[in-house]
DNA sequence: AACAATACTGACCAAACGGTCAAGTTTTTT
DNA sequence: AAAAAACTTGACCGTTTGGTCAGTATTGTT
């Protein structure tokens, strides 16, 4: 009872420690790049000196390699919104709202993402060729039978996936440009939905579904 | 007479030189980030010992600087294919033709640009503000004026042209992941030709056209 | 209270970096 | 042919970086 307590505190601070230097990187990841985020800054930022970040990770790369697979996990939560028992229409809808929110609520993981495909993948490529290549396949095998079924438009199920992961992530990664050619000012609550609305119906309509 | 030849040589060696360190240095910074480039790298890339980069680009920085002024001035050269003359169709047609030819030829190019914005446009922001917001708003004015027309679906004009800059964008900036889903192979010119195809379709029937 | 384990930190270090420079070579001008 | 201008480069330097470490403080265990 009580060791149970007590093992759970210890627990409980170290990978609390670890989730606020984390946090932090994966600002400084984001916002820096792998080579010019320095342990400094991340230490900086999630308030502490820097040999106790040291002290939680060994290295620089240790602390981006378990940023990047957090990144990956969320991705991977998210891409289960591709129901593909839910028929095309639902199923799309859906991946894109869940991909949008995400853009929204997790624009340094996004972009963390982005320069390590943009730089070559040196640390996830793994993942990319396993879980990535699986799902995509999977969904593409799934889009290709709804054509088929005449449920939908005869498009490369391949590019259209590129293009919902494009679009979506494109809120995120370039936010910075979105919001300069916004007068500066981030998107409120209704542009965010009508970012949403108008990716959808493109797309849905693009590929011939209608919303709704 | 011979005076011109003389200092067009003279300009050309320069000129030629800089051109040199210029595209090693876009390959550099797209695959390394501003912080992880170095100069040394650089020179390797150019063939040329360090110091030599250093004299003909102050510093490091300035380097980067014309990189990014470089690719700045191709992508408004492809902005100028959405010429608003043609209508809807065109238009859009061409400047997604024109924006999917540079993410093949320009990867390096295209995913320093990504880079930049990601990380804040900290060289670039008084272009964003200036000659692309300025190119956004008058496009994005000539949109709604279809729309008004009826010559298209009523979206938001804004969203359309993000979509039209994510999707395009991808296929260079996002090459490695779509190179592994394609089993670790490089798009053909059959695969180029689809994708491009697959963008205009689903973004052309997305707003209420159709190709041809 | 004594002990052990974990957490914390200032001071330090070797390596790598951007950038300089003086001394050379080549090219252009007179 | 000789002076000037432009180009080339190995060696060098101050600074910054990721990472270490010895010593201290805090927390948990008996």
């Amino acid at each position: 009872m009580k060791n149970d307590t007590i093992s759970f505190q210890k627990f409980a601070k170290r990978s609390q420690n670890q989730k606020i230097i984390l946090d932090a990187a994966e600002k400084v990841f984001a916002e820096a790049g792998f080579a010019g985020a320095t342990t400094q800054l991340i230490a900086d930022v999630a308030n502490l000196p820097k040999a106790n970040v040291h002290y939680y990770f060994k290295t620089k790369q240790d602390i981006y390699r378990q940023v990047v697979y957090n990144i990956f996990d969320i991705w991977m939560e998210a891409a289960s919104a591709f129901d593909t028992e839910l028929g095309p229409r639902e199923a799309l809808s859906r991946y894109i709202d869940k991909k949008m929110d995400l853009a929204r609520s997790h624009p340094y993981g996004s972009k963390v993402w982005a320069s390590e495909i943009i730089q070559g993948a040196p640390i996830i490529q793994d993942y990319l060729e396993g879980q990535l290549k699986e799902w995509s396949k999977d969904r593409c095998m799934h889009i290709q039978r709804w054509i088929d079924n005449g449920e939908m438009d005869k498009i490369d199920p391949e590019h259209l996936l590129y293009m919902i992961w494009s679009t979506t992530q494109h809120y995120a990664d370039f936010a910075h440009q979105i919001e300069t050619l916004n007068s500066g000012k981030p998107f409120s609550d209704l542009q965010w939905q009508t970012a949403k609305v108008s990716v959808k119906t493109i797309i849905l309509k693009g590929v011939g579904l209608s919303l709704t």
